[in-house]
RNA sequence: GGAGAAUUACCCAAGUGGUUGAAGGGGUCGGUCUUGAAAACCGAUAGGGGAUGUAAGUCCCGCUAGAGUUCGAAUCUCUAAUUCUCCGCCA
């Protein structure tokens, strides 16, 4: 949520910021609104004092005797002349609210405006791998190494599903402990949150009301219920309507769950095998932290995810995003971007994102600071990481001539010693 | 899934219609005493959102949430959420 005072102070450079976005509006009548709200709420208030001003001096009255009719009729007309007020308030505040709820956080004054084709490279980690012969997609790899089974998938469940299978399961699962791992040696803390969360968790996360079809829905439950896309909004409601103390910050936490997404849908024919799918491994961190203290989050985030790549063996780039590649609920977003040869395109395995206070105000998330002011939290996050799109990485980066793939080094000790697969056929 | 109970400030907890911005504990902070500590004693400390104002202040809303009854609600009614207990079912 952007702090409606800010629109109010400076409307013009909200409305910039969100043209970087590529979001166009006026806040011509948020700010009608704003003011009428004010009037009516002034008007409001005094009826209500006086009501309360006159209701306090019954027990009094009572006491010593007095006839107190006269006060009871003079607060019922009061309450009775302030109700439409009341109404139109409610109205004015709730439309106020219909307005800035679906307004994105505003992109850092730093960014690029425009989409994709405005992002910009600002690290690459290794080189493109060359191979002396013919390079196989990870999809022939999965199938030759037997890793994972997608027929069978597809019987049990559906097409953009896959079942990792005996050494697939065992990979999958050995670059998950190998994030965790490393994740603890951090000291962030390890959360292992429900799959399924309540409206609130994605309103605060800044997912609804823009994206509820995006999600998938529970049937048969009440109140309605989704199956999370990410850790993230799970790990990000953790301190839903609390405050923390500014001693405790930041606080750094991490968690393993899939993430369902219907945006399979979206399938292209490059986008084969577990680059999308509806449903995916990921490890999530999330920080909340001070005002002061999220640029240097943020920089510790995508370090630590690059971290993650780098100690993989991978060839990989970071990228810059421009303000309308952001998330919606983000001020900047940083991507990990892994080479996967067989595409020749970097794929996406960690974003890197700072909300600043966008999901806190939504959230209630806020901190005590030393003076004793409560000031709201920053909330930051980043994949540590997605397997689905690091999974094939390794295969077609690490594979050899003879049709092998070496397991990277870090990966060994998680794989039970096993240091290369080898086709089963 | 069925039945019952609970939800008050950092924690425990009193409070069943009117000076309740909420008794009493505990905790925390400060002090006395002590070589130091503990104990004891003394004192301080009650959250959050909003309106207005340069400020001090004043006012509105806050006792899980939402709605209602009433001149007036922490207190009554309804709905919901959560927790606990019992029964059922089960990995």
């Amino acid at each position: 949520m952007i702090d409606i005072k800010l629109i109010i102070e400076n409307p013009e450079k909200v409305q910039r910021l969100l043209a970087k976005k590529g979001f166009d509006v006026s806040f011509s009548s948020l700010l009608k609104l704003n003011e009428e709200r004010k009037t009516i709420l002034m008007k409001v208030e005094s009826s209500k004092a006086e009501q309360n001003k006159l209701s306090a001096s019954v027990p009094l009255l009572k006491k010593e005797g007095k006839d107190v009719s006269g006060i009871f009729k003079k607060v019922k007309q009061l309450s009775d002349d302030n109700k439409s007020d009341v109404l139109k308030l409610e109205k004015i505040e709730k439309d106020i609210y219909d307005i800035l709820v679906v307004l994105p956080n505003l992109p850092d004054e730093d960014l690029l405006p425009g989409g994709k084709e405005n992002n910009k490279v600002i690290h690459t980690y290794g080189k493109k791998p060359v191979f002396a012969f013919k390079a196989k997609d990870h999809v022939e790899l999965c199938e030759s190494l037997g890793l994972v089974d997608y027929q069978r998938a597809a019987k049990i469940s559906g097409s953009g599903t896959w079942i990792y299978t005996n050494l697939g399961a065992r990979l999958e699962w050995a670059i998950l402990n190998f994030f965790i791992s490393e994740h603890l040696k951090d000291g962030y803390e390890f959360i292992i949150p429900p799959h399924i969360l309540n409206y609130e968790s994605g309103l605060v996360a800044g997912q609804f009301p823009k994206f509820e079809e995006d999600v998938f829905w529970l049937e048969g439950i009440s109140p309605r219920k989704f199956i999370l896309p990410t850790a993230e909004t799970a790990l990000v409601n953790l301190h839903r309507n609390e405050i923390l103390k500014e001693e405790d910050l930041p606080k750094k936490y991490f968690a393993y769950t899939p993430c369902y997404r219907k945006e399979a849908g979206s399938y292209r024919t490059e986008e084969r095998g577990m680059i999308r799918g509806y449903q995916f491994n990921k490890v999530e961190m999330v920080q909340y932290t001070t005002e002061e203290g999220s640029n240097a989050a943020f920089e510790e985030l995508v370090q630590k995810a690059a971290k993650l790549v780098e100690k993989l063996g991978l060839h990989f780039q970071i990228s810059k995003l421009a303000a309308g590649d952001c998330s919606h609920s983000m001020a900047r977003t940083y991507d990990i971007e892994v080479y996967v040869p067989s595409m020749d395109i970097f794929k996406e395995v960690s974003s890197a994102s700072n909300a600043r206070d966008y999901q806190a105000r939504r959230g209630m998330i806020r901190y005590k600071d030393k003076s004793g002011k409560t000031k709201f939290c920053h909330t930051l996050n980043a994949s540590g990481l997605a397997t689905s799109r690091v999974f094939p990485a390794i295969l077609e980066q690490c594979q050899q001539e003879d049709g092998s793939v070496k397991i990277p080094e870090a990966l060994v000790p998680f794989m039970g010693g096993i240091k290369v697969l080898k086709p089963i056929k």
